[in-house]
DNA sequence: GATGAATGAGCGTTCATTCAT
DNA sequence: AATGAATGAACGCTCATTCAT
């Protein structure tokens, strides 16, 4: 957990601390990553960094509860205002707003958030509930209230397996038709990605329809 | 690429340093791997390392290429024996097959081959080859055909990436199932693996029938 | 080149970490030196040696460049002062004022200098420049100053070579008659080493005489 | 001193592990040499080289008797061919022979000669006594006996100095009207070197001339 | 609170030497 | 006697962390 004195910092250098540390460990991974890069490229002093987080464990632990919570809290916002929907609707709603929020970071997050975690960051009871539980927490409500509407087949563990993997198809489908590697290229282009969303989420719903 | 000296090795010295270095990288990533910890695990002097290979990057390129080969290599010889069955049936195979071959190796392999990759690794023309066209390789003809004899939709793109996103499905499936978020377990019991495989694939095949 | 943290240092401590990298370079020879030696002699940690130079080539570059350029600097002085006189006498003045430099550091620069260098030494056009030339931008126009006052034979090849080598008949000469091997002894005892040069360039003189 | 089993070698094969042993010792110096260009370029397994030398310091120390004792006999042989001349003639043949027998090793033994030799060697008696009184033996008596005939100035510290220096004076001379840094260029002219041998020698000649 | 020089444990790598065959 | 794989101390260097200013 950063210090008081992070907290303290004006907003703006608290978020280009932030952004350039993403950056960093999104580029290298945690074991890659160099606090030297970090300082400099954040404009700060080396012994500034240590009177805002503890070490290089504390800041990554931050980011990545952060950038979860943040991204929990846009998808949440989201479900409010779609509630009666169906399930197909509501994730391709879902959705949408992720990507948007992901893009308002760049690639950086994307990286970091899909990087093999260190270990640990799975020490953390903290951590372990908000990543392990989170998308649990989500989807499983509305897997349920779907399977209770009749939407989707009764077998809610099939129904979080493939849901919880459309991301992967999606960004798989993309790579294969766009001919690349670059997550940057795929989720900068949004109506390609919402659209290729749109096939993905077609794709599984048939596989899970009621028959 | 290793020296003759390695290959020179009892195979079970040379199987001890593959299985410890794949352990290490597979938990920490290229570069949190430590060649102490490898060194010391397999019982060899750090000086013999240098007479087995050039430096670390040499050994993990080793390992790439080496795992991604044998597993290419269980793969065809599975599929010589099936040319004729349709699609699903040919990847229920593949895929049982490969699980064979993985837990040959234990959990490792499955993480080392998913890690995202350091950059020298794609420095080379030959592992450049092997990892990004391997998989294309074995899917494309597959879907080709099964198009062709009008198993699936006339979609090769979508067939694609779903189909190459089938083992994360079904992992997905079984770590939600069992509650459990360790490779190892899900992979050790073959059984129910298996049977999991063919309820993914099941799935998949509803989403791509030809209507 | 130093970093900017090593001129940042109080002079003496500055002082302390040349001369004992002298010491060490001249015991030893550039491949025979050991950074744990220099940075244990000057009490200093091993990862401030890295804050001061980026390596030890850059260390060594620094110190032959400062040496050569101190002597010259002070031989230049000396030169202005004795314009007019013949070749000898400037000779005499000049050899004096580089034996009292030498022995402001000790044994250590004669040995550093009179070793032979390491090859990177002369890839930087910095250092060649200065090592190569400075010797001869010194006797150059000394020599053709003294042949155009018909001091000497008009052979300025031969005068170079043998003008050049008089510290080494000078040092040949104090070795043989003091029973010593060491350059500290002969070069501490300033008295008996100018009476040594006065001998040393009458023989030259008699030698160059024009006939 | 080197083991019995080294002289019980095949002449051939003793003759190629000095001269290569030389050639690394030359270039690179005691403390920049490699075992291994050693024993790869002689052709001989690691091991060997320990059934013939105790260690590294052991084959210099081997190699530095050896060409000073083969370099003495050389100059004592010619010695005996021409007891009645002058001095100068008698060095003119000396210095001639010398640079015929350096020739038969090529570049090396100029150098290995020159380079400021490690510690080690000089806690040695036998080599001690070799290098550092060998010369004296060698010109003391020429001296003595060209004072006595009147042919030079009676100063034997003098004489000794300046006459033991011609061979780098020579050098310098060569280096200088050559353009070249290169020992391997002005001994393989030997009859360039010659004549600046003479013109050296006449020089001293001057220096020395009884008045 | 901010700074950046100081620190030293730890890293990957080298290489003379040993030793089993 | 010959071999070359095995060894580990020692190397130059890195970098997260500390600390004096």
């Amino acid at each position: 957990m950063p210090k008081q004195t992070f907290y303290n910092l004006k907003e703006e250098k608290r978020d280009k601390i932030e952004s350039i540390a993403i950056k960093e460990f999104a580029e290298r991974g945690f074991y890659g990553a160099r606090l030297n890069n970090i300082v400099q490229n954040a404009g700060i002093a080396k012994g500034s960094f240590y009177q805002y987080f503890t070490d290089l464990e504390d800041l990554y632990i931050h980011l990545i509860i952060t950038l979860h919570r943040r991204k929990m809290d846009v998808i949440y916002e989201t479900l409010q205002k779609c509630k009666t929907t169906d399930i197909f609707t509501q994730l391709a709603l879902i959705i949408k707003a992720a990507v948007q929020y992901i893009n308002s970071y760049g690639d950086g997050v994307v990286n970091l958030l899909n990087h093999p975690q260190p270990n640990f960051l799975h020490e953390s009871e903290e951590v372990r509930e908000l990543l392990e539980k989170s998308e649990k927490t989500l989807y499983e409500p509305l897997i349920k209230e779907a399977i209770a509407r009749g939407e989707i087949i009764n077998d809610e563990d099939l129904a979080y397996s493939v849901l919880s993997q459309h991301g992967a198809m999606t960004r798989r489908y993309l790579f294969h038709k766009t001919h690349t590697q670059n997550y940057i290229d795929i989720y900068s282009d949004e109506k390609a990605y919402n659209e290729a969303t749109d096939l993905i989420l077609n794709f599984i719903k048939q596989g899970l329809k009621n028959k």
